[in-house]
DNA sequence: CCCTCTGTTTGAACACGTTCAACTAAGCCC
DNA sequence: GGGCTTAGTTGAACGTGTTCAAACAGAGGG
């Protein structure tokens, strides 16, 4: 389809161009924080006009995003690793954990504003949204992955919610971790060094006799509910 | 003190000033929403200047955050009744969720804006913050008041620890209810109806001898949280 | 060589939230 | 009554994110 005999060299250009305000709005982002940096200043860093940073991104909430899309990228590939390395479901989650807030750490005086554009329904970046599910998926895929480690006792259905789950509890320990103030995140590092072992733990009881029942009932209405999720109520499409 | 016999006049206008501002407001976010309303259109319909709004209020944000303020109080007077009449911890909580949902329903429109700001760290409207600490107070208060129904069986340790556990449970109910967008939030309510047993359930097997020493890792491991948490790292003051 | 089309670039203009120095009004003390 | 203080009020001005009509650039066709 597209000829590499042709070098369109217009759209070269304008990917260049993209880069460079993409690269001037993280370098004063860095600086002076979100709020400190100006779209005007961004243009002028980028040698470029107000009006082309908004021909190449839409607002300045979106450069922050592309911003942050380095630090998911990453973690998938730090957590590759991990899943390479480790055996054992614990070892696995804790990585897996450890990477995100590890990758994510130069993003940690950003994350207030990008956690306040996800928390908006409306936004297209809420992580619930039709747009933001690729990623959302990507990480309870590494869930799937962290859950084939060992020392994981639990029935079928509970296994397929696992994942969902545990994506949930990922985004709780990074609510946690926004709101850390404490040096090298020392509070984020100790919760999850305390809660993984809980939760495995949690898991596992899943299967005792005892708790059998309220397990599947429980499953059973997770299942319900991500399953009228994926149908969205539109009435005649 | 504050003497009725010399009425300050002063005080009253000013009051009365702002209760202006702040009814216009109200309307206009009714008829347009956040962003649809601007500080210019709310001053006008209060028959004031643009700067007085900002005497009164110092910014658009706290005067929709006023605004929520009243669905609190309606909150704690709808869950009194609630706590009158219901004995039972399972009709208890979720009398008192649904009636959160409830009274909150007319701010379901703004839950966006509101949740945007209290999700970011900085802001003094955090659930976390020590601003909010109040707030935060009178609702595992509430929750106090819930777990002294009838049909609780826990340990001492963990029954210390509900009141949190279950503020929190609750803000997971409202963080669904803001994305909940089906008719008559039924989405909600059938979470409410469907987790709430669960939720009881899985407390009172707190107390089951195989699931004690979890229990009581994870009490200790809470409480040590929070009291870290009461006494912020400031290092020398 | 001119015309056209499309991707790119510009800077003025807009609307908004917010700030501020200045002003008014009203009570208080001597 | 004459200053003094404080609460209340004003509107212009600033800086911002965002939009937009217009201009530009360069490739391709006639």
């Amino acid at each position: 389809m597209t000829s590499p005999a042709v070098p369109r060299k217009r759209t070269d250009k304008g990917a260049q161009t993209r880069a460079r305000i993409l690269e001037a709005a993280i370098e004063l982002f860095r600086e002076r924080g979100y709020d400190g940096t100006t779209m005007r200043g961004i243009a002028d860093r980028a040698g470029v006009s107000l009006g082309n940073a908004y021909y190449y991104f839409k607002s300045k909430e979106v450069l922050v995003q592309d911003f942050y899309r380095r630090s998911h990228t990453e973690h998938l590939d730090s957590a590759e690793r991990v899943l390479a390395t480790e055996t054992h479901v614990e070892a696995r989650l804790r990585g897996v954990l450890l990477t995100k807030i590890e990758t994510s750490e130069p993003y940690h005086r950003f994350s207030g504003v990008l956690f306040k554009t996800a928390a908006d329904p409306e936004s297209p970046l809420s992580p619930f949204s039709e747009e933001s599910a690729p990623s959302r998926r990507e990480s309870t895929r590494l869930m799937e992955r962290v859950i084939e480690g060992k020392g994981l006792r639990t029935t079928p259905d509970l296994r397929a919610e696992l994942p969902d789950l545990l994506w949930t509890y990922q985004m709780g320990i990074i609510l946690f971790w926004i709101h850390d103030r404490s040096e090298g995140r020392k509070r984020t590092r100790i919760l999850i060094d305390r809660t993984v072992p809980l939760v495995i733990r949690i898991v596992n009881l899943g299967s005792l006799p005892v708790i059998r029942t309220l397990t599947r009932r429980a499953t059973a209405f997770l299942r319900e509910l991500r399953d009228a999720r994926e149908i969205p109520p539109t009435p005649a499409d």
